[in-house]
DNA sequence: CTGAAAGCGCTTACAG
DNA sequence: CTGAAAGCGCTTACAG
């Protein structure tokens, strides 16, 4: 800046008025500063900023994996409304057990606050949290329900399988595939909840109105994982109606088997999805889904965590629940007569 | 850091030798100073660490959109390889005409290099890179071939379309439809170059062996302007058996349309994507696609970035091409006869 | 080991 | 307007 001083041939307290809009300033004097700034790209270290005091502007974003379609969306919105406010996004893909270090490296680039994103082992993000409450950080955690502690935003998924499952039983299905709904998560206990709630108002018990496979196929892909369960299910004796995947993925997989197998979705069989990705209408037929509102879901955890970021806010956890949506298409219909 | 050192009970230069790993210490005064550490939560501010001198081991990342699989595939393993590094990966989408604010604020920060993905206006991105090599920022150019002056990690799409063109010959088809292959994009240019080599080898021309629709169906969303793009051709008196498309969504459009008109793949016409993203396998029947070979194209660009950050490469001009993977699958066959 | 000093790039209050 | 000074959090060479 001493350089780029000289150059225009002004202090460089002048200079840093200027830069800083401040008053008492000659308009020409304003003007050939901009002008030495275009010409030689001089830029004022946002470091030595930070340094003065002002803050880093930069958010940090922990996820677990980066690599679903839905975790993608999420991440690309919440920059897009970062950058709107004009915060920089600086993301950290956590490994398991390597939280640690992801969330110190964040602290030594002295964000402003902390998202998390995603499953995480419990009992360490709540270790994290615990550490950023004592260093100040404000921090915001995104689809990890149950964590009293801490500020969240949630999508109701206990809602979303309420409408699902409603809905199927509307169409007269009474018994109910699984695909994927298993697992020792937080989200999978509300989807449970959910379909339970559901039957329990027709007087229908999950344990003998549902059946999972699951653990015939563990998890390698979605899609495939879907369409190694339809075949399983495609076995049974008696096989289930309707069924509801874990995501959109399972749903296509399994349509397309049960299709390989000669049944017609959604005349012998239901299917629903969720995430209401853009392959839902890339399948044949269009699938019924449930839409994870992602903007708003975002756009709540960035208005959170900015009011704590600014001081706005200082209560804690504050537990947003987001309004899924769900979405019906082609792939459910009315439940075969005697099905 | 001077209120760490008091709670330690040591100087702040004492503090520092330690954070550093330098000699001359007790074992104990280290093991005091990690056991501090972890009770307070401290550590090193890097924005004072930067102005002291150390890179700020940021790069910067232009992309000119976000959204599309491959585009997101990309900046994920971008981000883990500079992650791998030690580089904190800081992203800038950037919206037509803004890229100088965008390249200004990487600067700002100081980054040790900027790398762009993707199609950017030209003229714009060249004034970009002069700006760069004026302050010696690092650069590098990734997918944006026909940029002499900057060193560059392209796929080599020349070539990959040479192969898919003399699959589809190999298989007795002579007349092509191009499905979203337009556009003033020198990849498009590429594109076609490469199909035309191919059908010289057989004597044929360009303009003669292939016809494309697009101009009746401008981009909306790939998959839809696939169908409308398979609908039109459909309804010609002599339509071609081969279809080339610009990407995998747009050559599923494409299918499914045709399927619907009652076409049997590959036994009527044959489809060939582009991206090999998992939706070939979803497809019925699984797409034949070119894989783009990511990982492969981001280990060039990072490697080729960081020589020239890390001061081991002053070359200008270097220009790496990635050779294309042909990826066979079920939607490609012999022409019928009399096709 | 400690402590004082210089300096990285900046801002800001102050005296001129 | 200028110029000198202090200070943000750190490192490092230096004298003790």
């Amino acid at each position: 800046m001493a350089e780029f001083a000289r150059y225009v041939g002004l202090s460089r307290s002048a200079v840093s008025r200027v830069l800083n809009g401040q008053t008492g300033l000659r308009q020409a004097t304003i003007d050939r500063v901009h002008e030495a700034m275009k010409e030689t790209g001089f830029t004022v270290n946002a470091h030595a900023l930070h340094l003065r005091g002002k803050p880093s502007s930069t958010i940090g974003v922990c996820m677990e994996n980066l690599l679903t379609p839905t975790a993608v969306s999420k991440l690309s919105i919440l920059q897009d409304l970062l950058r709107l406010k004009d915060y920089v996004t600086v993301i950290e893909v956590i490994k398991p057990a390597a939280s640690h270090r992801a969330v110190q490296h964040l602290h030594s680039l002295r964000v402003d606050g902390i998202i998390f994103i995603g499953h995480f082992e419990k009992s360490e993000l709540e270790q994290r949290l615990l550490e950023l409450k004592r260093q100040g950080t404000p921090h915001l955690v995104v689809d990890h329900p149950g964590i009293p502690s801490a500020n969240t935003v949630t999508l109701d998924r206990v809602k979303a399988m309420v409408e699902v499952t409603d809905h199927l039983l509307s169409l007269g299905h009474r018994r109910f595939g699984l695909l994927g709904v298993s697992g020792p998560f937080q989200t999978v206990t509300d989807r449970l909840e959910g379909i339970e709630r559901a039957l329990a108002k027709h007087g229908l018990a999950i344990a003998q109105a549902t059946q999972s496979l699951d653990y015939l196929h563990p998890l390698t892909d979605h899609f495939t994982q879907g369409r190694l369960l339809a075949e399983s299910f495609s076995k049974l004796p008696r096989p289930p109606t309707a069924y509801i995947a874990v995501n959109d993925e399972t749903a296509i997989g399994a349509m397309q088997e049960f299709q390989a197998h000669g049944w017609q979705v959604p005349k012998d069989i239901s299917i629903v999805g969720f995430n209401n990705q853009s392959i839902c209408l890339m399948a044949r037929p269009w699938l019924t889904s449930v839409d994870q509102q992602i903007e708003k879901s975002m756009a709540a955890a960035v208005d959170a965590l900015l009011q704590q970021v600014e001081g706005r806010l200082f209560k804690r956890g504050l537990q947003r629940k987001i309004a899924p949506l769900f979405v019906e298409r082609a792939s459910t219909g009315p439940c075969r007569k005697g099905g």
